[in-house]
DNA sequence: TGTATAATATACTATTATCGTATAAACTTA
DNA sequence: TAAGTTTATACGATAATAGTATATTATACA
């Protein structure tokens, strides 16, 4: 009756490792799925048991990977402690998680398959619902500007993660990594209220 | 006349580059020639005029980095310093040098391709002839234990070389790096004469 | 132990990727 | 302009990979 109890087969969280491992080194289209059967020490057959293709696995790995940074943020969100500090913790945070995630990962999702758009359409909605509530609570603590309508974020994302891989942005920055630290910086930091360093100073 | 010029020729050194780079960092099986090509800005047809194949420009990698460490390590062996100096220079030097080559590329070449396995075979009578001076010039200095016969040499090159990638050795040492240290410190401090270390003592 | 279930090795076809080459257009350079 | 290069494009041949079917082996369980 239990459908999906597959989360806790070993050869599936084998396959999962292995997949993740492999496809940081190199990117998904250099791995074939042979090699992660032989690497994993599973089956071709087993394979596709738990998984439709390459993609699929890709998808699964990310979203494992999403859902441990989103509870991660869950937490520091939650923490008794001044929403300033809170903001501080959350893009260390997002900057740590996301050295994770290795160039060629990210690149060679980009835009190649039409799963992986789709799927990260998905984790945008979680995103969001996760910044909206934290820009939420700022406001009432009157940490980030009123001003900042709830419907601009969403539009916000969109414009950023556009901005991300962007021909225009490789240049300004060709690192990854510094990229995404200085979109992040500028999100967080560009929107706290100036009024509580005043006050804090 | 002169034939072979395309040595200095700028996307002859453009492709050398560009394949080293995606080789050590994926592995020679893992690249295309296409994939060197559009990195390097240097039309496919252009590449066929330089190089016969994939394995072809991998051998002339191979080839510049040898000569280059050959050269090194020539240098610091005619440096007019002491014998055990010299010894811990060139241990150093290869250490160094061998962490240069990623783990990956000595993999992926080993066993795989039959040019490959010729083209060592080249160069292990390279460093043979390098090692054999040295070896020759350190028991004429009295360092080297005078018992260790010249014909003995090639015979441990071809020993460690298999010992190098073997599974027992691997077993042992996972880290490809670790192995080559631990051969490299053999070789060398393992045949150094302990009376010299009396004397400086 | 015998039986049911699951995993594997193997073989296989269809599809896709890559190689290596041919050709014409575009670009250099004298 | 003219001659030599480089590139873009297309192409067939070949090799790699995906995904599936089947028979065999291993595992669990009663």
């Amino acid at each position: 009756m239990a459908s999906e109890s597959f989360q806790d087969n070993k050869k599936y969280q084998d396959l999962l490792a292995t997949g993740k491992e492999l496809f940081f080194k190199h990117g998904i289209k250099r791995i074939t799925i042979e090699e992660i059967c032989e690497k994993a020490g599973v089956s071709k057959m087993t394979f596709y048991k738990f998984f439709r293709n390459k993609e699929d696995l890709g998808i699964r790995i990310l979203s494992q990977i999403n859902d441990r940074i989103l509870a991660e943020q869950d937490e520091i969100m939650t923490q008794n402690i001044p929403f300033i500090d809170k903001t501080r913790g959350i893009i260390n945070h997002l900057i740590k998680t996301h050295e994770e995630l290795a160039d060629i990962f990210l690149d060679e999702m980009w835009g190649s398959n039409e799963d992986f758009l789709i799927f990260f359409n998905s984790l945008k909605k979680g995103s969001y619902q996760m910044v909206s509530n934290f820009i939420a609570q700022g406001q009432k603590e009157g940490v980030i500007r009123k001003s900042l309508k709830p419907e601009m974020i969403l539009y916000l994302f969109d414009v950023f993660q556009g901005m991300l891989n962007s021909e225009r942005m490789k240049e300004i920055a060709p690192d990854p990594h510094e990229r995404l630290d200085s979109i992040l910086n500028f999100i967080f930091y560009g929107i706290i209220d100036s009024s509580v360093k005043k006050v804090n100073a």
